[in-house]
DNA sequence: TGTACATCAGTGAACGCGCGTTCACTGATGTAC
DNA sequence: TGTACATCAGTGAACGCGCGTTCACTGATGTAC
């Protein structure tokens, strides 16, 4: 931040316009769905030709996985973030709902249906790893008052995605049912699946919450 | 079934060319996903030529919405199937495993992202209430030992989605909670977050039903 | 049973569109002496 | 400080592609007498 500036303008240029075509990709999937991303149509309402952002993607997908890339680095960071300011399993799960309500389709864009063919780049799953690893310390630290399931049982021998991490099983457990439980209720919510019904998610998903941290 | 076949010939053509464009479809949306489904596409595979298919579907929406139609007709007939063959909440979660793991694109239709812009028709919600109307039946035969949380005063206020179902607000939360536990497990399991970490979706799932049904 | 007519399935040409991507090029920006 | 050169951003034309959809037409299937 303080540190001199070691980027030549055309680095810091080139740094902003790849920003500025982020962006518009975004507004892009905001409004027409991932699968409508389409570097012309960017570089239009950018008042760019076409071929011009060749300069800065070598191809629509590479676009496409910086995106992916980007939203993942984006959940992590906030999920570090929180745990770092001392956020308990209840902040991380608030941290997560904000996150996910300020950009639907970025949420989409990890945890949404899958496109058939496209492959995330290895990156990810490092990152996700990353994500995983905060979720399981944050777990580590309640007491557990579940009996062992045959879950339990199986994941003492199903637990190198955990590897590194000393969490017994009920901790991986755990973990899992965190995110399972949290992803129900936010993917429905995000998709519109309550929109017919008035309640409010945000109370259901305060009553799964406070489910996970009782037992 | 028995009854005499009031169709005529050219009426069982027609519907016979509709389900195999559908079957089509449906391929396509396995391979490419649900963006990709093209008119021209499925004709080329049938053999035909791309303005055929006029004379069975107005358009490339109409014969999305009604693989959209299809997919909730099926699920909640799969529902009412279960639960008129005696069925309780254990078995309508593992109908609903069974009907998502064959064919999840299907599930994904459903349940998935939602495109922008593309707006469902009238028809679904009234299946999905349908859906809902089992599930509560199900949900009301429990025995509830949960404490009252702020979610059930608010649910005895918003509860229009269950009309005509005289079920206690608390039935109206636990069926709220078994919808939106079992779809996490099951959209990451479907959408492939699972893919690394090795352990068994099938046991995760049934941990989460256990739960809903100690609790 | 045979003929005359209406219905309807499917074709091929055509329209306009937008896509990803390559390529040879112009003109501006930065670098080296 | 000024000139010569290299780097690089952006353009416009072009390629081939597939899409949804309309339209005038052919040929087969079914219906009415």
């Amino acid at each position: 931040m303080a540190a001199p500036d070691t980027k030549t303008p055309r680095e810091r240029y080139r740094a902003q316009v790849r920003a500025e075509v982020k962006a518009h990709a975004w507004e892009q999937i905001a409004t027409a769905g991932a699968s409508a991303l389409s570097l012309n149509a960017i570089a239009k309402r950018m008042g760019m030709s076409g071929p011009a952002l060749y300069r800065y993607f070598a191809s629509r997908d590479e676009l496409m996985t910086e995106l992916i890339t980007d939203a993942y680095r984006s959940l992590a960071d906030t999920f570090r973030g929180a745990a770092d300011s001392g956020a308990d399993l209840a902040g991380l799960a608030h941290a997560l709902r904000g996150w996910a309500l300020e950009d639907p389709h970025r949420y989409f864009l990890i945890y949404g249906t899958p496109v058939p063919g496209y492959h995330a780049p290895g990156d990810v799953t490092t990152i996700a790893a990353e994500i995983m690893a905060v979720l399981l310390d944050a777990c580590a630290t309640l007491p557990s008052h579940r009996p062992e399931s045959p879950l339990d049982i199986h994941l003492a021998d199903h637990r190198q995605w955990a590897e590194g991490h000393p969490a017994p099983p009920a901790v991986l457990h755990r973990a899992l049912i965190v995110w399972s439980r949290l992803h129900g209720v936010l993917s429905l919510e995000l998709a519109g699946q309550f929109a017919g019904m008035d309640f409010d998610p945000a109370l259901l998903y305060a009553a799964e919450l406070d489910d996970l941290l009782a037992h």
